[in-house]
DNA sequence: TCACACACTGTGCATTATCT
DNA sequence: AGATAATGCACAGTGTGTGA
């Protein structure tokens, strides 16, 4: 089991929150197509990719990633990392001071990691308000955005690029390079990316990782194994021995 | 915006290793 | 022993560079 990571569902603030602990980070080019993720650096530096500029961040330092940006994340050497994570559709109603007391609840008492600085406290306020206020300024192409959509909702359908393509009322090269550009990924990477998050979701009603494997949209088990691997970081049994839900209070 | 060629990646299946 | 994880391989499908 990797004791370095840590998912959290908190039933308070209704956030999620991905712990890790001196681990080696890599998460290659991926972006999260229903949340905004706000990292907090607690040891150690990480370098994000981002928007064609790679940054490092350093110990106290705080990153926001919004829905479709895609990004890439890597530790140098080990690095202790908290990442917040806020549902798309309900960062208008977050309540800020609400999440930032639960922040500093988990953070001291179930982590047990010290305190959180004034000026972190003051970076994650500023954080969370822009998700709250955030207001997507892209503008999609509307068959895409559909078969974003589809693929969102129902990763595990089959339908091969000539179909959406037809569907987008365009050539297969046209599609591939203009889902590209508005969605970060093309469109095969997005729908495996969309598994695998289905995948997270459903896991805890899923005894079986061959069923479960079959559910999400792929072929067997072996598959399933690995893109989990690459885009969440760890083996799908690691992931459910590291996963839990907090909903105790103060 | 489209099409081609080619490199790259994913799929389907089999097999073996490791863990519980 | 059964479940899960890891790896190999051939083939099909996808993505990208380039030119029109």
């Amino acid at each position: 089991m990797n004791k370095n990571s840590y998912y959290i569902y908190d039933k308070v603030s209704k956030t999620e929150l991905v712990l890790y602990t001196d681990s080696s980070l890599s998460y290659p080019l991926h972006n999260h197509s229903s949340i905004f993720s706000i990292g907090i650096i607690l040891n150690g530096s990480i370098r994000l990719c981002k928007d064609g500029y790679s940054s490092i961040y350093t110990a106290g330092q705080i990153f926001i990633i919004p829905p479709y940006v895609p990004h890439a994340l890597y530790s140098i050497g080990k690095a202790s990392l908290l990442t917040i994570c806020i549902n798309k559709n309900k960062a208008s109603e977050i309540d800020i001071n609400k999440i930032i007391n639960r922040i500093i609840f988990l953070y001291t008492k179930t982590f047990n990691l010290g305190s959180l600085s004034g000026t972190q406290l003051l970076l994650l306020a500023e954080n969370l308000s822009y998700c709250k206020h955030f207001s997507a300024y892209k503008s999609v192409t509307p068959q895409i955005k559909e078969l974003r959509q589809i693929l969102e909702f129902s990763p595990e359908i089959t339908i091969n690029i000539e179909k959406m393509a037809k569907s987008a009322y365009m050539s297969k090269y046209h599609f591939i390079r203009k889902f590209k550009k508005e969605t970060g990924l093309t469109p095969h990477q997005f729908q495996i990316q969309n598994k695998i998050r289905r995948a997270q979701r459903i896991f805890n009603n899923s005894e079986n990782l061959a069923e479960l494997a079959i559910e999400t949209g792929f072929f067997d088990q072996s598959h399933f194994i690995r893109y989990f691997k690459k885009i969440v970081g760890l083996t799908p049994s690691d992931y459910k021995k590291s996963f839990k839900i907090v909903s105790h209070t103060f």
